[in-house]
DNA sequence: AAGTAATTTGCATTCGAATGCAAAATTGCA
DNA sequence: TGCAATTTTGCATTCGAATGCAAATTACTT
């Protein structure tokens, strides 16, 4: 009986459930105003000690929150970031994401995730974007001219991952994917191997057509002509259509296989040992992009180049973070060289 | 010069970049009330044609999008469903959380993504929660009974994913893991299997206790006590540490390995290969659990019970919202049983 | 055309926290 | 103790959209 009393007692007035706590009642039951409530929560405010231990105690009481949505409409900063992501099937995006995700985190920032299913549709997304006011947007995902003007418009900070948009004064991280290309084909030509096939990205992909431009350019220039290149998905699957359609074209295999990135090298080294029996890389060498846990698998061991993900990450979120406190900063491009491994699926020189 | 001048016309108020376009901005510009303009912009309501493409054209011209958070403020719905994943990095989670988050978009609901690194330190995480007023949440990570307690007073509609809590009145979803475990341990019998060996989850984990626990008490009921059972960590690297712990501990390999999800049955497929000189399943039989993506690949062609991702992300999102617009409806659980995906890494009956 | 019913519009207020400014309380100093 | 300097507190307003209610407009009826 009695103990269910002060229970009620408790439960006098805020206390109910669903009634959500404002400052107001932290205010009332604390004999103080509510901008002494408000200023509580200020690190750095003008409130003496007694004030604060007092409202604190009231404010855990109550199990008040202050509600970000109403702070963040009078101080007109939302402390949310936008990530967009166009396939997170991709193996590589989940570990861009997480990171992303802890680093904006740590900074006492919280992530609005707009995961795409195609590179394109971003214009819905976009929309969404500025509705929720978003103090910045991290893009991992091709965006038209006509959305980078919005973005310039309404002044939002921007930082592309790696989405190199070598025409436009846009921020942006990258992979050296030209650098990386390069590096592979020198050491596969000079381990020996003579024909070369091409499994590439899908056409909207910049990425994609970046690494394959830069692959081919490389063979060309060392004097490679027997090349054969095909279009891919970025996908496992991809991997294996494309040794298939780069026999047909070709007539037979290459030596070797350059991959636009690593789950289409797998699907590769998969199709090439298991449906057309040869052995990687006696017979043929394979080589990807990224870097990604897989890839290191026994079973593959795969000689590709890793992005430095977690320096891109950070520098993806340190430049954004720096525009958002100063939006004049002129734009950047950061380019980070990728870690070359040396795996067993190819011959390598 | 007039193309300047044109242009600068344009650009008389609201247009100048960083200043945010309100309501009161197209209100003024198409001389009418605040009040006029945000019923346009709310489905169904009282506006006459006119009134409506008058507003909608001033609105396109000055790129006017509503303040979702003003609109929260009001409405006490903020439309955002936090997502709180432990651990990205298994490959199971990316696919559940690109299809939340694909679903929830469907439905006009934007994500806040918080990703944990472990299981725990979910505490800084609810209080972000609160305080960003979402209108739900859908928790792929444990908590505890304060943190439940806590959903409870606010009455915040929570649906798990795979985290079922048998004594507690929680929502969630769940693939049916003993039920999964059952299965395959009477196909890995009946095969003539006659010493297993088991590697777990980590100590925190109910999904592999769950697991581990169904195939243990499974096994036992089928009168085999060659049973030796390791921890793991639901990683790539703890199926080849787990093997060696197995041939530790039992002093040679077993005829079968169930691990608690498919990274550590490959891990253990692939130590087993090229670790022990092991052929996989004619040596040794592996099973898995989750069925993502890699385990269908050529070199794994796991056997392994399947989550129906589809369903159970669909489940989630469903019972979610039901409970947004009605907080009173009772808890449910819905249980989904796996589907057996009859690989090629285990001799099966 | 006049009067009523139905629809559309605007006014004024609300949501919850932050903040400039002035009032109040505290401190320091003589 | 008294008065100025400083700190702390409260008042009132603001952010931008939504909404109940009343006023204004339109449509409909006879």
């Amino acid at each position: 009986m009695v103990k269910n009393k002060s229970a009620q007692g408790q439960l006098d007035n805020s206390f109910q459930s669903g009634r959500v706590v404002t400052s107001y009642d932290v205010a009332r039951k604390a004999g103080v105003s509510q901008s002494a409530v408000s200023r509580c929560f200020k690190p750095g405010a003008s409130v003496s000690k007694k004030m604060r231990e007092k409202v604190m105690k009231v404010a855990t009481e109550l199990g008040y929150e202050p509600n970000a949505i109403a702070r963040s409409l009078i101080t007109k900063r939302s402390n949310l970031v936008a990530v967009i992501i166009s396939n997170l099937t991709n193996l590589y995006y989940p570990e861009v994401l997480a990171q992303l995700s802890q680093r904006l985190s740590d900074r006492g920032i919280r992530v609005l995730l707009f995961a795409l299913d195609t590179e394109s549709h971003a214009d819905q997304v976009l929309a969404q974007i500025w509705q929720y006011q978003v103090d910045g947007v991290i893009a991992a995902a091709k965006l038209t001219n006509d959305q980078l003007a919005e973005f310039e418009k309404r002044q939002k900070p921007l930082v592309f991952y790696n989405r190199f948009y070598s025409n436009q004064a846009v921020n942006a991280v990258c992979c050296d994917q030209a650098e990386g290309a390069y590096h592979l084909v020198k050491g596969l030509v000079a381990a020996g191997h003579q024909s070369f096939g091409i499994i590439g990205g899908p056409d909207d992909s910049v990425v994609g057509r970046e690494r394959t431009d830069a692959s081919a350019a490389c063979l060309s220039t060392m004097g490679t002509s027997d090349v054969t290149i095909v279009d891919g998905s970025f996908s496992y699957e991809c991997g294996g259509a494309g040794v298939e359609m780069i026999r047909e074209k070709r007539g037979s295999l290459p030596d070797a296989i350059i991959c636009v990135n690593d789950m289409t090298a797998i699907g590769a080294i998969d199709a090439l040992r298991y449906g057309h029996g040869k052995n990687v890389p006696e017979d043929v060498s394979v080589v990807g992009f990224d870097g990604v846990g897989p890839a290191t698998w026994a079973s593959f061991d795969l000689t590709t180049m890793r992005q430095p993900v977690g320096r891109m990450t950070e520098g993806a979120v340190e430049m954004l973070m720096e525009r958002m406190e100063n939006p004049d900063l002129p734009p950047e491009k950061r380019l980070f060289a990728g870690v070359f491994v040396d795996g067993t699926s190819a011959v390598f020189a």
